[in-house]
DNA sequence: CATCATAGTGCTCAATTGTTCACTATCAAT
DNA sequence: ATTGATAGTGAACAATTGAGCACTATGATG
């Protein structure tokens, strides 16, 4: 078993798995210190040390861009499908929650899509939502869209999500304020909502894509 | 169309492939000519230089293995992929169209993607088109998605269909009166477009989803 | 409080790597 | 016979890139 990454260890992991998908080839040094304004090369130098340490990759010594990504296990199971060089990405559609019941509760689900795997990976643990309401339409999310979500991201301020409040899943825009979080409708017509009671609001991860099927 | 390769210049292809499944990265300059007797890097070189020119790569100036490899789908045949019992379903991604070019020509297609079969597939010749502008934000369709379009279907009154008008390719809403073809932008700041002269215009297809990604 | 792991700065240095030049050679096609 | 495309040498140079050091800071833990 790999043993744990850090916040931020996790964030340059997954900063390299994507620059490597778009580009072909994993980053440097410097253009992750860039990413993260980290202005020393020794400075991600020792990130890269230690998710090599934790197996999660392999630095080639001396060697320009040398990192060697190790994929997890899990990423070969389940759902994701190789097929020569492409993964195939099935996940699952979660429908009406059940009040209480965890968000990917058998009873939930009500079928599966396949996403292409160049935006989300099985290995994120990414799901589909179907939007109830219509409290997201200036965003475009219409009533019945399919919201796909990940899990591993929790959003950033104006980022859109998907939260648990009160035992209902919501999809809103995220606003940060110091000590202060509010979810924004994209609706006129809906007032924003600004958490009071913290032990009732969980963020469950940011919606990275739409999708729509007409008639 | 993509020009033909050398005898040498395949054979460094091919090893550029290789090294990069083998290691996750390509090679530098110098580790190709190693495993070919090409002492002088330049003669390497010229070899990529010949290759991006045909199209087969994409040299990042300056940057260490900066070799893309550039992936020649061929969209209209042999993309459909039976994996077990489930069959996978990859369109091309219409971007830009060429004024008088067909939509579907080479230089018109950025891309691929691949979409649950479910609801399109690759029998009816589906493809994806990216949207230009904001005429149908009211529909949730907005700049930079991803409609996808059924050609096999032409729409009915009231439908979402892609049209080419006078050269160029538009997202609306078809509207049809007796006599009159109306095209409906679904945003407050345009104008309905009637179609008065019947041979500068034709349905492509009838928009059957609508893809969104975020950041 | 002391200790340890994590995270980062600013800098130097060495190694790697890409760019370019002048020159040679082969082969096919004009 | 001359031209043009392909293929290669050897060297010098510039740019990129990784490695390493001394130092600072924070938060968790015992």
């Amino acid at each position: 078993m790999k043993e744990k990454l850090t916040e931020r260890q996790n964030e340059i992991l997954n900063f390299i798995k994507d620059y490597r998908r778009e580009n072909g080839f994993p980053p440097t040094l410097r253009e992750i210190g860039g990413r993260f304004q980290i202005s020393s090369t020794f400075g991600v130098k020792r990130h890269l040390n230690a998710l090599e340490k934790k197996g999660y990759v392999v630095i080639e010594r001396n060697a320009s861009r040398g990192i060697r990504i190790i994929q997890h296990d899990d990423y070969f199971d389940g759902d994701t499908t190789r097929v020569g060089d492409e993964f195939f990405n099935k996940i699952p559609i979660v429908g009406r929650v059940a009040a209480g019941s965890p968000i990917l509760a058998m009873e939930n689900i009500e079928g599966s899509i396949i996403i292409d795997p160049t935006f989300v990976k099985k290995a994120e643990g990414a799901f589909a939502l179907r939007v109830r309401g219509d409290s997201m339409i200036n965003a475009g999310i219409f009533e019945g869209d399919l919201v796909i979500v990940s899990p591993d991201n929790k959003g950033k301020s104006g980022d859109v999500i998907v939260a648990m409040l009160d035992d209902e899943v919501t999809v809103k825009t995220l606003n940060v304020k110091k000590n202060k979080i509010v979810l924004l409708p994209e609706n006129d017509n809906y007032d924003p909502i600004t958490i009071e009671d913290k032990n009732s609001f969980s963020i469950i991860g940011k919606v990275k894509g739409v999708v729509r099927w007409l008639n």
